[in-house]
DNA sequence: ACCGTAGCACTAACGGTTAGCCTTTTGAAA
DNA sequence: TTTCAAAAGGCTAACCGTTAGTGCTACGGT
């Protein structure tokens, strides 16, 4: 009963966010290419196992931050009040992510995922497991069959990932949404 | 232009068919992550180096036989009448590739594909890349935005990724394009 | 018959990742 | 308080996919 969060919670919490700031820093000033795992390791004064003891690989450091993603999908779906209609829903949840992207603070590092092929190999294939996220909430909350609920999973996160690369996002978003709404309608 | 096929190009044929070949029956037999690069080269007899000079990585071994995927879909679309109505056109494509994917001789390499976490994110990158073939063949055959045709495109290749992992792929198939064409009257 | 080069081999290395094993710290039971 | 098991971290050494550097050989065009 000493404390809730107890010292050891804390110091590893701590070493985490030093070895990922440290990685970001690193990875943005260099190049993600250019720095190596014991370069990040080295800097962050840990081991090279210490370091993979809290991600699982090199790519995982660069999306520490956006763990919350699929959270915040999902939690918008199971907690909505059962009258209100989802499709919106989950275009209002994409629009914010989209906006999140482009912020001043997150944007140099979507450039940097951008520019670099592993990254984006990473990140597809983070998309497919938020889409699976979302199909199971989506088939929870819902009568349509999974595979409908897989098929609008996927089409919501893949507005998300075109409408990253748009010329004009939000259009991009709606634009999307209105072949979602089309679709999601001709499912029983 | 003398000789259509000189014996150089034959004996590469040659070596990069062996390459492939002796790869496939190690995975098959022993388990794609139990045999390393070094096996294959060594059991096909060539060097590492020649090996990746033939195929850009040790995944690409797994899917030489599917190098026809993007091929096909994009002719289909270009080569049609210009009468015949492109959805209907897809799903035939689709549900052909799908059929494939179930067929005796080619069964045991799709399990082992999504058994293996490593040849599943090859093939979802490969995915993407297909996608964006058939989107601008789209783009190119049609009026409509080019976002549309991208969200449709990637929408017919998750038909094919899903319907492969249904209980009932033809059924799944048929399901999904009922959304697709939902989502194509919409789009302006 | 000759020469440029494509194909291949060999060695050595690089960079991400993991296994094996040991030390210190920490939370809590005895 | 003492004691102890587990967690966190460290070190070394390696594995594995992949690439650079280098050179040899056989083929194809001239």
């Amino acid at each position: 009963m000493t404390a809730p969060t107890g010292r050891r919670e804390r110091k590893k919490a701590a070493t985490r966010q030093k070895i990922a700031d440290t990685a970001l820093r690193l990875f943005l000033e260099r190049g993600y290419d250019a720095v190596g795992i014991r370069d990040v390791a080295a800097e962050a004064d840990v081991a090279v196992t210490t370091l993979f003891a809290h991600f699982a690989s090199k790519e995982a450091l660069v999306f520490e931050q956006d763990r919350d993603f699929e959270r915040r999908l999902v939690e918008a779906v199971t907690s909505r009040a059962s009258s209100e209609p989802l499709i919106p829903l989950l275009r209002h949840e994409i629009h914010a992510l989209v906006r999140h992207c482009a912020a001043d603070r997150t944007a140099p590092v979507w450039r940097m995922i951008e520019a670099t092929p592993a990254l984006r190999e990473y990140e597809e294939s983070m998309r497919l497991r938020h889409a699976e996220s979302l199909a199971t909430a989506l088939a929870a909350a819902l009568p349509q069959s999974a595979l409908a609920c897989r098929t609008i999973a996927r089409f919501a996160i893949d507005a998300y990932a075109l409408a990253r690369e748009a010329a004009d996002p939000d259009a991009a978003v709606d634009e999307i949404f209105r072949m979602i709404e089309a679709a999601w309608a001709v499912t029983g």
